[in-house]
DNA sequence: AATGAATGAGCCTTCATTCAT
DNA sequence: TATGAATGAAGGCTCATTCAT
């Protein structure tokens, strides 16, 4: 029972700290957070917490990785379903619309802090983190494309494209989050991201 | 003769400041550089240095300021003379990518820098740093493109294209930073790009 | 126990910071006292002094209202039993002298601190530290007057005798300070105050 | 020549400077004002006060004792005509609550500096300059109640009246520097002061 | 005589982490 | 396992005074 128990009640707590942070680092990002800051929050020890995280680079590292309910886990569901490509892009793009909106107004979410961490941080388990998320983005909108491709409403290279909306929405984070990105222009550059889809590509002679 | 001199050997020295502190900012970021750091750089005395700049935050942003001293200034002034745009876009992409590239191997320049500023500060002056840092991309860009209009090389949106390629190479930027932007990436979306400069718009239906 | 344990540590140690600190600004005064000062003289950490008192204001004022423990607490405790007035009084005058002596060879009071506090500080809270050391003695000596009306050995308005022996007292305070008060005139000065007690008023016409 | 224009221009020089400094401890008082305040209120260059003054405290030092022109000179001078004693002192007292609810009010003399300083400083100079300022109160009272005593309208110990005085003005000024003096209390504190000068010593037995 | 740039000791405060209990 | 008191390095900034010009 001991060992069941314990692990059990550790993980409880373990779970606790985490939520705390993730609040504390999603409102303050990652360099002006402070422990006390998450202590405060998630009701622990000052020492108590350095029994489950051993620095605040760890905190921070579990928290970004616990979060494996991934945003857009029910568009990548969705998929399996075989719907219309067109209706299940739109959705991701409001989705991802909606998100970026809420970060302009109130630059709540781990991104701010991710940027943060990512910018301060070197080692090769660190960069791996923004890979990561680099990643799910690609994975996500690769998937969505290649639905496209089988219904054929996607005429250009997946993976490129791909690449190409990972890096728009890496953009448009940048300037949400330094308040420089209005409603319109998210419109715009998802509306001509979607006349590329089909273009035909042309030669630059 | 004294007032020349003065305002001379002061500016010689407020610019020996500005850059140590370029250098301090570019290697460090803004968040993890301390006035010592860049007291010990440019070998200034603790006290000096605020007979220059009166907070490490007015010191940031002299730095940003003066080097707008813009990297693609020779681009916009070769617009003038017409020169075919196909070279001219072709310079321009190949500066670009050799100031990401060298982003990604040496991590020194503001960039990092510029993003945990205006991450952290929030007032109408320091939100238009980032503001006019974006502009600058977009602006020369846009004329760039003009350029290609004129010569009947570019039937898109020109408004529209400038900010998709300045959310392009933000997000690229981003990528550099964290050490995720590889040669073939960007070599890639650059020529993407440039497909779809004379793409007729498609209606996605 | 824990509770108690704690509140009694803590407790303990608070009033060892507070003891150091009030040998310190009884030693230096406020204004040249430092933090750095006081924790030399306690022999806490930089950091840990904090975990008690927020800020050297803060310190300073818990100093000064702790060491209410008035000093003439015994003479208003002594009233109550009725001794004779003249008998009370000269006690009460004969502690203010040894006050006033110690102070002119020993400069070490919390007097000077309070002093350069007052000057210094204006906020509400700051006005009526002095204003309650001003009251104390304008209140002691009050009371002991006001058994002298009973015992019919003073005859003189009692409000104003207090005032008059309330500022005649700060007076030789100052010149107690500045090292310009000799025991004769202390002598002198409280037995002038003494005549006054019966005086009859006469009229200056 | 050289030498009497020298000597006149470099008075003249220290004047601006006693001025300034004047007017910026008053306002300030001395632990407060640093040699910027001054610099920056008499116009003189950073390096070029100390070619006058050799360090704060003596410019301090100068500033208090340059003040030849005493502001109860007129009250002494006007003894030498014989006035009436009473209308004379009436004056004198008019005067002295005019200076101290002028300090209540706008906080603004050498009075706090003067305090800072001799709490500060203890050489044998520094004590004196308090002891003089002692003495011209004490001595300019002396006077008056001396023409007092010529016709008969005082009766006590001049020297001890005169004591007393200056202890109730010093009492009074710690007040008014602290907020802590009302208008009333100088009413009540003068008139009852009239009131000793004649009164028959009372034996206290 | 005059300037003002330069110095560096010193100040208060914060915070991640350690450690005695 | 849990606590929270304690630590001390570090940070930004001020200011009287010195010194090269």
């Amino acid at each position: 029972m001991g060992q069941q128990a314990n692990t059990s009640r550790s993980s409880r707590k373990k779970n606790a700290i985490l939520a705390g942070a993730h609040h504390v680092f999603s409102t303050k990002g990652f360099l002006s957070a402070t422990m006390q800051d998450i202590i405060d929050e998630c009701g622990i020890s000052r020492g108590g917490i350095y029994l489950y995280f051993k620095s605040i680079d760890n905190l921070f590292f579990a928290t970004i990785t616990q979060r494996s309910v991934r945003q857009f886990d029910d568009i990548r569901a969705a998929i399996k379903a075989n719907p219309p490509f067109k209706q299940l892009f739109n959705q991701y793009l409001f989705k991802q619309k909606q998100r970026l909106l809420n970060q302009t107004q109130h630059h709540q979410s781990l991104l701010r802090a991710m940027y943060e961490y990512s910018f301060t941080h070197d080692t090769v388990r660190d960069r791996s983190l923004k890979q990561k998320q680099l990643n799910a983005t690609r994975a996500t909108v690769k998937s969505v494309l290649e639905l496209g491709v089988k219904q054929q409403r996607v005429s250009q290279d997946v993976k490129c494209l791909a690449d190409d909306f990972m890096l728009l929405i890496e953009g448009m984070n940048i300037l949400a989050l330094t308040g420089n990105l209005t409603e319109k222009q998210i419109d715009t550059q998802f509306a001509f991201f979607l006349t590329q889809l089909t273009a035909a590509p042309k030669h630059f002679s």
